[in-house]
DNA sequence: CTTTTTAATCAGGTCCCCCTGACTAAAAAT
DNA sequence: ATTTTTAGTCAGGGGGACCTGATTAAAAAG
């Protein structure tokens, strides 16, 4: 039986987590102005680029599929990454009804670097914390695709595929 | 020396918890849309209801100030918030320039139980992962309020007098 | 008793996420 | 060859987080 006092401790230390995040990454977004660094979401616009990163040269509605978005949601996404110079857009030779995207080497750059950066609170932990954290989070990653995975299998497939992997791939 | 393996590794699952967490949210959110059950974050309509869990009955001034907006996004938010009942407006009686802010039952019961809710993910860690990982969060949150604190040290104030210590109260 | 400061308001704007409806062009099926 | 399906597009909309500018009402200061 798992102690409800601890969890409830753990649960408003990450809460705390996410409010004091946001608020400092408010703060260092507005001092230097210039580069607009939002630390890529798994969402809209971040959604694709990320998806990108793992599998270039998709179709838009490749992408609307894996990302459980419509096409227009999609397309709306992928002209902002275009106006970016993230992604570029080109007409398939073999079906030109299709429309396929691809990263630019800025837009992976992007990626990568927003994916593979190491936050500097990281520094504060030793190494034996670092080893705890991510043995707990990967527990916590793992009861969440389960939660996905039973509420929508097909979707949880496809997020699986895709950026869980993805991310993986990075770090290990 | 931190070993740099180990903090890429940590900073990957962080990652992966983000956009796991959000798609698991998202996913849970659609099932029952009936009512609207976002996950409160310090943004926004959600700022004010955490500022108002701690300090009820502020003015919208005093609301715009110690949560960094201006006085036209404050009012803003709280009008929606009206609209939705969980705040309620009145002019103050002693400066009838002032309009006091109030929490209806609603917004503090909405307040108190999205922050008190324990999420699920939390039940597949053993007593000793939990203890580790509010230790963890705790020095990563000391870690960011530093952060914020030398970048912008009145923010900080504010910040840490309202919301810090409303989620401490509520969980200590 | 004016002038100035303060708390709010309305109006309008920028950008983000995401959706429905209506319509074209191209490929696939009949 | 015609119908149907498919991939995208445009138009428009809803909601959210913010902001600047202009204006009003009330309190504070001169």
């Amino acid at each position: 039986m798992p102690n409800l006092a601890k969890q409830r401790k753990a649960a408003g230390k990450l809460i705390e987590f996410g409010m004091v995040r946001h608020t400092a990454e408010e703060l260092i977004h507005r001092e230097h102005a210039d580069k607009d660094e939002h630390p890529l979401r798994f969402q809209g616009q971040g959604k694709i680029l990320l998806t990108l990163a793992q599998a270039d040269g998709l179709s838009q509605k490749e992408l609307a599929t894996r990302l459980n978005l419509t096409a227009q949601s999609t397309a709306e996404f992928v002209n902002k990454l275009v106006k970016k110079q993230l992604v570029t857009k080109e007409k398939s030779t073999t079906d030109r009804r299709k429309t396929i995207i691809h990263l630019t080497d800025l837009g992976r750059a992007t990626a990568e670097t927003e994916t593979a950066k190491v936050p500097e609170f990281l520094n504060t932990l030793t190494d034996t914390e670092l080893d705890q954290l991510t043995t707990i989070l990967t527990k916590i990653n793992t009861s969440l695709y389960d939660e996905i995975n039973t509420a929508n299998p097909t979707r949880f497939d496809k997020f699986q595929q895709t950026v869980a992997n993805h991310i993986r791939d990075w770090f290990l």
